[in-house]
DNA sequence: GATCACGAAACAACAGGAGTTGCATAACTC
DNA sequence: GAGTTATGCAACTCCTGTTGTTTCGTGATC
C-alpha cells in the first residue's frame, strides 16, 4: 500500500491557512501540496464536518480556519480523516478456530493495539499551534543564518 | 493495502512445526494457513536464510526448525521477512523544501519513529516459545472445560 | 448572466501483499 | 535410470485502498 499521507498533508495546509489572510481556494492548496483540487476537497471535507474549517462557494470563496490552531491536535485531524488504518501489518484471521493462531493473535494483536494507543495518545498531546511555532523557529534560523 | 499478515502466519507455522515430528511440506503448511504452497515458500525463504529453518528437497523433504522456539523472537521473524513497512500512514515528502512541511514531518515522523521503535522493542521481548506455552495453556483449558 | 469555486459521483492509476501457473532441479524409491 | 516427490524461481493476475482525473451540478459574486 502507498503510505497514507493525508494527515501530514492536512497539517501542512492548516498551518499555511493560519498564516494567510482570507479564504484559500482548493486550487491554491492543491498547488502547495503538488496535487489536485478534487483531492483537496475530498480530504478537507472531514475537517469541515468536525467544525475545524469552513468552506465558502463562489467568487472570493474558498477554505478558512474556524478555530485556533492551538485548539486542534494531531489526533483531532486523524479522527476527522475517518481514523484511517494505522498499521500496514496485521493478523491473518481475526477470529480463528485454531488455538495456535489464537495465541499468536493474542500476542501480536495486543502489541499492535498498545502501540496504536500510544501513538494516538501522543498525537492527542500535540497541537497544531505547536507545530506552527516550530515552523516560526525554523524560519527565524533560516533568515538569521 | 491489505494488511500484511506474514508475521502472524509465520508464527503460526513455527509453533505448529515445533509440535510436529519430521519435515513439513509447503503443501501441508499451505492447507493450515488456507493459502498456496508457493506463497508459503516465498514467505519462509527469509527464515531459512537467517538460519531459523531448513528446507529439504525431494521425497520425504520439507521444512524443519533449525532452532528452539525460545531462541526466536517476534522481532527476529519480522526482520527475516525483510522488515516490512510497519505503518500505513506516513509523510507526503521525505525531504520537502517547504519549512512548514519540514516542521510537520519532524513532529509526525518523530511520533511514528518512536512508536515503531517501541513496537519492535516489544517484539524483541517476546519469544515464540512463550507463545507456544500460551497455546498449551489454552489447550489445557479447552480439554479441562 | 458570466465567472468563480465548492460538492459529488464515476473512473483510471498505482503500490504492495496475496494467489496462481509453469518449469527447472534435487532427492528418494523402485 | 525412470518415476515420483518436493523445493526454487520467474512471471504473471488479483485484490484493496490511496491518489489522480474528468465531468456535471450548484451557489455566490460581480
Ligand atoms: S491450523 Fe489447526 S491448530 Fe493451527
Ligand atoms: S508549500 Fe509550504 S511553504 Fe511553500
Amino acid at each position: 500500500m502507498r503510505a497514507d499521507s493525508r494527515l501530514s498533508r492536512m497539517l501542512h495546509v492548516l498551518i499555511h491557512m493560519d498564516r494567510h489572510d482570507g479564504p484559500v481556494t482548493s486550487e491554491l492548496i492543491a498547488r502547495m501540496l503538488n496535487t489536485n483540487p478534487v483531492v483537496v476537497r475530498r480530504t478537507m471535507a472531514g475537517l469541515r464536518e468536525r467544525g475545524y474549517l469552513t468552506s465558502v462557494k463562489g467568487h472570493g470563496g474558498g477554505w478558512a480556519l474556524a478555530r485556533s490552531l492551538d485548539e486542534i491536535t494531531l489526533r483531532d485531524v486523524y479522527e476527522a480523516l475517518g481514523e484511517p488504518t494505522v498499521f500496514a501489518i496485521g493478523v491473518a484471521d481475526d477470529d480463528p478456530k485454531c488455538l495456535v493462531e489464537q495465541a499468536v493473535n493474542a500476542a501480536v494483536g495486543e502489541a499492535l493495539r498498545e502501540a496504536e494507543q500510544r501513538l494516538l495518545s501522543r498525537f492527542g498531546e500535540i497541537s497544531i499551534g505547536e507545530l506552527a511555532r516550530d515552523f516560526d523557529r525554523r524560519m527565524a534560523e533560516c533568515t538569521a543564518g
